[in-house]
DNA sequence: GCCAACGTTGGC
DNA sequence: GCCAACGTTGGC
């Protein structure tokens, strides 16, 4: 089992939105970078286990946590011509895009801020994809190590 | 709104 | 394949 992280704009998609979703599941689509993709697609699993990361916003940070309930499949949304994300150059029979669904697991009693996150950059959390400069992958792994250090962080136990 | 740090595009 | 121009992300 994997650790991802999920970057989502809390205006358009947050937390609470996906726990309000039917069956508090949401497929994540929409990705349009490749490393992403290739992430989606290839490397997450049904069973792993993602934080939602909430971006450009007045408290970007981490708010909680999602279980992946099914894999890489293609994105619907780059073939539909009104959609914000259409891409006419992904064809359905071989997809450029891809998506995955997740499940709402838990809302962080408190938020772990960005702020926060660094303050750890160079001891527990060092090398964490999210905190290296000028990352802006809206899909990252996590160290299994880092995943557990952040879920005591939000029960306030370090 | 600014701007740094990217990723993508397209001419050559 | 190079690289300048352009677009996007995302914190501030």
């Amino acid at each position: 089992m994997n650790y991802w992280l999920l970057k989502t704009e809390p205006d358009t998609f947050g937390i609470d939105d996906l726990a309000k979703a039917p069956g508090r599941t949401s497929g994540w689509d929409g990705v349009r970078n490749y490393q992403a993709r290739n992430l989606l697609r290839d490397a997450i699993k049904l069973g792993d286990r993602a934080f939602i990361y909430h971006s450009s916003c007045p408290q970007p940070g981490i708010a909680g946590t999602a279980r992946v309930v099914r894999a890489g499949y293609p994105d619907r949304t780059a073939f539909a011509a009104k959609d914000p994300h259409f891409d006419p150059g992904s064809d359905p029979r071989k997809p450029r895009w891809f998506s995955i669904d997740v499940q709402f697991e838990q809302r962080f009693e408190r938020l772990v801020s960005l702020d926060e996150l660094r303050q750890h950059a160079n001891k527990k959390l060092r090398g964490m994809v999210l905190l290296r400069t000028g990352n802006r992958l809206s899909v990252s792994p996590v160290d299994a190590a880092h995943w557990r250090f952040i879920l005591a962080l939000s029960r306030g136990v370090t």
